[in-house]
DNA sequence: TGAAATTAGGAAGTATACTGATATATATTG
DNA sequence: CAATATATATCAGTATACTTCCTAATTTCA
């Protein structure tokens, strides 16, 4: 402070200028993710998946019958939203539902063998996607850019539903 | 899910079967973009608004009397959401819309002087959110997220219904 | 000048993402 | 064992984000 005048200036200046919105890291990444969801539906145009369809699809292939809350915990997704992709995955005949004899709670969802031929199918289209999207960055940077998002998401993977949610 | 700080990772397998999500770059972003929503949620719980609302009211300070569809460029999102959202935004009297004189077919928003006051409240609540998404990195590695993320958004901007001109 | 092309906005529909409430099944405990 | 607490899924409602189709206003140009 080498100001010594005791005019009152702008008390709270245009801040806005400041920080504009190109220069906010949540805008910016907001942008990324709408940039790489058109990226992936460009890709994989021919299956007609979205990428959260296509991660909970991948991650039947590994957890057959897994309950609807554990998958919508693997996914990062909401249990509800959960559910509206899979009735939407089984109308369509990529995923079968059935209750759980263990605990009669519990829907189990699994593959059908078009699901899992489609899933197959589908995984270069989808790493076409995920390469051109950092394609922009030197390969070096590609790397730093994926540590750096991987430790961003583990260091508060508490938010945004993505895992247990009592309420 | 499950992954610590300081476990082995390996960001881009080559392994042509099986790229885990976690290593995705799209699921990462996805879930970051998740992340910040939340974080800007919390922080700005008092004044209830979102992210992308938040976008639009210090677009419109800065842009008074623009029509929508520049707006939409501007804010990075769809025209038809952003007619959405100046919806919501007037139903609560942050936002007057009125038909251009010049241009009968333009519908012009700007701030109300409640919409004036709430974006200079906020923007405090909305640095704290920027700041807490990022904390978990080093500050040298902070700002070289920001730049990898401005150079992959502009790289790409055409995608995703916004053009995006920084000024 | 008048027809065609373009542009702005809206309506309807779909998908993602979340909140809150509820019904039912299971687990716990007094 | 009965009362209570917890867990799972579903439903209704809201917001974001996009598509396609539509109307109306403006601009272009033949």
């Amino acid at each position: 402070m080498k100001k010594q005048d005791n005019a009152p200036m702008n008390p709270l200046p245009l801040d806005s200028e400041t920080m504009p919105l190109w220069s906010r890291a949540g805008f910016l990444i907001r942008r990324l993710n709408q940039i790489h969801y058109a990226m992936f539906l460009s890709e994989c145009e021919e299956f007609d998946l979205t990428p959260v369809q296509y991660g909970i699809l991948t991650e039947l292939r590994e957890h057959p019958d897994i309950d609807q809350i554990s998958l919508a915990q693997e996914v990062g997704i909401d249990r509800s939203n959960a559910a509206d992709i899979l009735r939407r995955l089984e109308k369509r005949g990529l995923v079968s539902r059935h209750p759980s004899q263990r605990d009669r709670r519990m829907k189990l969802s699994r593959l059908t063998a078009e699901g899992e031929r489609i899933t197959l199918r589908m995984y270069d289209s989808m790493r076409r996607a995920q390469d051109k999207l950092l394609s922009p960055l030197p390969p070096e940077d590609q790397n730093a850019f994926i540590m750096m998002l991987m430790r961003l998401v583990s260091a508060n993977n508490h938010l945004g539903r993505a895992v247990f949610h009592p309420t």
